[in-house]
DNA sequence: CTCAATGTTGCATGT
DNA sequence: CACATGCAACATTGA
């Protein structure tokens, strides 16, 4: 009993399967769990909803720390700045964390040990905020990444099953070691609230996905009682505008790591046990080894989040074009489908996957013809489960960039909504504007005559937009210019010098020596 | 090397 | 209602 230890909580915003944690406990006197509120993270682009979901997650996990005895001490600035005072303040010689892949993670958490060296303090980390190393996946790949689902599947069915959770400690764990907090304590290192934090709190809806691994493992045990669902989840067939979700939702607490994605797993095994089920990419199993595939994706791929300089990512001439992406945002494209689903992400900050399908391919090669990495800023602020790989991943997927090519499968603004929601109660919930409008023309409020539009009491082009572009159109020409952009990608393709007589240059052959 | 099969989730129209 | 086909047609993978 001889450690002082900091556990840093970034991600994994709980005690079940923290192996970090426990690790930060072993020989421990005296334990600081510490989150950092880094503005590099945690500033205007981070949502009002995703705060009141990481506010709501520190509160718990505070709560649960003081069952511990112990406590949660949050800490303002950058961890470059916030570590050294720490080490010196609580005379600390070690510290903890969960591993993460993102490359500003990476280099923070570089910067963060080489501190710790500097100070004596001992770093351990482990990998818990995904189901295997990522790094391992790509070491069997030959230091590449999979690029597609089914190869993933190889590689991680040579691995083998996914690490065992480990148990969250118990008082009987921790009874030797003490966490040293004074009275003061919460004013010095309290979970702020949103008000503190300045933000505007007048006109936050109704809190629908409340934060915290408690509310994770109760939502959990819920999902996990229904047998039948489970055993027959096929991601493909729930729909995308049912009037409650028609998934789990529980993707902001693996987010945020409320949730492991290993304990998931395995509660999910256990259901499955003896019984015939659902098999990935569609089950439920199957969704976490998604994830997996575009962590490996992130971490193997230079640039994963930009289309410049992405080595597996399709130029593309994309337009720059602010009026149509504000219209796109603010949820008035004129498309009623389009702007509900943008309205329900505004709000509630969740949004079924086929809906995601839906507005990105109506922003990307669909309609609008804007970039993917607009879109994915705009996700990235507003989607509790926004996630810095799956993020990039999937809109690099729905604007046939990287991983899917088929650009010529478009999906229709109008028809895609009908296939789930005949008579449009999903447009009718989120536009009530609409809602006097009959189902034939719910999807396409521009068509209804004028009289129809005068009942309904929503003029259109006046009380809400006209479609800001004719689908039809659009679409076949920009199938065109992603011809064209994938005509220039396979030009620019390096190709063997045998194939390519004579093209070889001194240039590309030096390069070739070089490379080995 | 070539070539065929395959790819989580398109749409409209037909049987 | 489930399934098949044309639409115009891509990259990756594995034999």
């Amino acid at each position: 009993m001889s450690h002082t230890c900091i556990h840093w909580f970034r991600k994994g915003l709980r005690l079940h399967d923290n192996p970090a944690l426990i690790a930060g406990l072993k020989d421990c006197k005296e334990l600081y769990p510490v989150f950092v509120l880094d503005p590099y993270l945690y500033n205007k682009a981070f949502g009002l909803n995703r705060w009141r979901f990481l506010i709501g997650s520190l509160r718990d996990l505070d709560c649960s720390l003081k069952k511990l005895n112990s406590r949660l001490f949050i800490v303002r600035g950058e961890p470059k700045d916030v570590f050294p005072t720490l080490f010196k303040k609580w005379k600390v010689s070690k510290l903890t964390y969960e591993y993460d892949t993102e490359p500003y993670s990476l280099s923070r958490d570089q910067t963060v040990t080489e501190l710790a060296k500097e100070h004596g303090v001992e770093v351990i980390y482990k990998v818990s905020h995904t189901l295997f190393d990522i790094n391992r996946i790509i070491e069997a790949n030959n230091g590449k990444p999979p690029l597609t689902y089914k190869r993933m599947q190889a590689i991680v069915s040579d691995l083998g099953s996914p690490k065992k959770p480990i148990p969250a400690p118990t008082v009987n764990d921790i009874k030797y070691t003490s966490t040293p907090s004074s009275k003061d304590h919460e004013e010095k290192f309290g979970v702020p609230t949103l008000d503190e934090l300045g933000h505007d709190i007048a006109s936050i809806s109704e809190e629908l996905f409340p934060g915290g691994e408690v509310e994770a493992l109760k939502r959990l045990d819920e999902h996990m009682k229904r047998t039948q669902w489970v055993c027959n989840f096929e991601k493909p067939q729930t729909s995308p505008n049912s009037l409650m979700p028609s998934t789990t939702v529980l993707s902001p607490y693996v987010t945020f790591g409320c949730l492991s994605a290993r304990t998931f797993w395995w509660r999910l095994a256990e259901v499955y046990q003896g019984k015939k089920h659902s098999s990935p990419p569609v089950s439920l199993h199957g969704q976490l080894l998604w994830r997996e595939f575009f962590y490996t994706a992130s971490l193997g791929i230079p640039n994963f989040n930009k289309m410049k300089d992405n080595p597996v990512c399709t130029q593309v001439d994309w337009d720059n074009n602010p009026e149509f992406l504000a219209a796109w945002r603010e949820a008035r494209t004129g498309f009623p489908f389009i702007d509900a689903i943008m309205t329900q992400l505004r709000t509630e900050g969740w949004i079924h996957h086929l809906a995601r399908h839906a507005v990105a391919c109506f922003l990307t090669r669909g309609d609008l013809w804007i970039s993917w990495e607009e879109g994915q800023k705009v996700f990235e602020e507003l989607l509790l489960d926004g996630d810095w790989a799956l993020n990039a991943g999937n809109w690099q997927w729905l604007s046939a960039s990287t991983f899917f090519h088929q650009f010529f499968r478009v999906y229709s603004p109008v028809a895609f909504g009908k296939k789930t929601d005949k008579t449009g109660d999903y447009i009718k919930k989120y536009l009530p504007l609409l809602k006097k409008f009959p189902p034939q023309y719910i999807y396409e409020p521009w068509k209804a005559p004028r009289s129809v539009q005068q009942a309904a009491g929503c003029i259109i082009g006046k009380d809400y937009p006209k479609p800001l572009v004719e689908h039809e159109v659009v679409r076949k020409k920009n199938i065109q210019r992603m011809t064209l952009a994938y005509a220039k990608r396979s030009a620019d393709k390096p190709e063997s010098p045998s194939k390519k007589q004579g093209l070889s240059s001194p240039v590309s052959a030096s390069l070739e020596l070089t490379l080995g």
